[in-house]
DNA sequence: TTGACAATTCAACGTTTGTTGAATATTCTG
DNA sequence: CAGAATATTCAACAAACGTTGAATTGTCAA
């Protein structure tokens, strides 16, 4: 239960689930300490302001999901012909990584991924904390993505990411409406049904706006 | 400025424009009076407990979009031909309200659309708010969907419509981040150019996924 | 003009908030 | 073991919070 974690990762892994949920202002650093089992005090002990707890939280693992991505990538790269990854390889290279951390069952890449969802989607945090944390490795997926629909306009590309970008975003969030709307027939956590729905979207939708007309 | 505008609605609008910026905890009655020019207990006195308070700033405008969407479904089912609107037609009475809204500039309604992005993506209210609000008038859509895509499964029909709403929702959070990640190519205020590349996308997205294989 | 009612302000309440400094416990190093 | 460094607890703070009841002002019909 309450395991031999240390009590810093504790307080991380309560605030990566309460803030997913609840928001960075809904959340009190009591709320946080009661349920990492730890007294208040310890959050400003080791990470400082409360702000500066988020900043930790959102970065602990942002590397290496970019890492996951970024090997995704060139490893579709790798296998394809010389005209490169099509846009299906490309846009299952960025959304395999997430999957798996997902259907493997761990409760804090889950918590993260929807903090992720809850920052991009804020108009307080999508900006600059979006920006820092995942535009380098998303300006490799944009390279790509150019490459794989030549011809296409950079406007264009820019608009479809955002699109993939919000429909990801959604999923991540988890919130559970597209079961009572689909009365049960599809389920907000079933991410594998998810992403097997997103990709051939996702992939059909640049291809339509990007084509050369 | 401060215009004749009745206290009580100042108290809504300055609500509705803070709820969606910072989200329900990330913002104090006080702010929002202070925003309204009006005393913090002339909230408690018109609209009861905060929480009460959000209800009404989610409810205010809720049935006036709701007619709007209805209508201009209805008008593009009558001057179909008799398989009905195309998903295109479909999707495009789906925006066309909102961008209306929003492009005419009426900051009270782009607000409001945040605020709705906000919920949507949240958790906390995503399931039963959204649902309260607007599933009525979302299975609407979706029977005109099913009836544009005549042998689809529902299961995908519901899960592309998720992926519309996503990217609608992002859209309508305008943070600003295709601004940055796109160096100024794109402006994530620029609502006309995001329903133009969003319709094609979200179609071509559906007609991929529902086609019979 | 009076009286009734609604709108608005004022002052205050009990909580909860983030944060801190001093005190205590634990761990590591020599 | 001694002692230093680190980790953790405890108690308390000032500030901000949502909410309320009483007092004041405004509105409108009789």
């Amino acid at each position: 239960m309450d395991t031999n974690i240390p009590k810093r990762d504790r307080i991380l892994n309560a605030a990566e689930a309460l803030f997913a949920e609840k928001g960075y202002a809904g959340v009190s650093l009591r709320q946080i300490a009661t349920q990492a089992n730890v007294d208040v005090a310890l959050a400003s002990y080791h990470f400082g302001k409360k702000l500066e707890l988020f900043q930790a939280v959102c970065e602990r693992r942002a590397q290496t999901l970019n890492q996951s991505r970024r090997e995704a990538l060139h490893h579709c790269q790798r296998s394809a012909n010389d005209s490169g990854p099509s846009v299906e390889q490309i846009i299952e290279a960025f959304l395999r990584p997430l999957e798996s951390a997902q259907v493997t069952g761990d409760e804090g890449w889950r918590n993260y991924l929807a903090l992720v969802a809850y920052i991009n989607n804020s108009p307080n945090w999508g900006d600059r904390m979006m920006s820092q944390l995942f535009d380098d490795l998303v300006q490799e997926y944009i390279e790509a993505l150019k490459q794989a629909l030549p011809g296409a306009r950079e406007e264009d590309i820019y608009w479809c990411y955002h699109n993939l970008s919000g429909a990801l975003t959604l999923t991540l969030a988890n919130t559970g409406r597209i079961n009572r709307l689909s009365r049960g027939k599809c389920d907000s956590a079933d991410f594998k049904a998810a992403y097997e729905h997103m990709i051939p979207f996702i992939a059909a939708g640049f291809r339509e706006v990007c084509s050369q007309k």
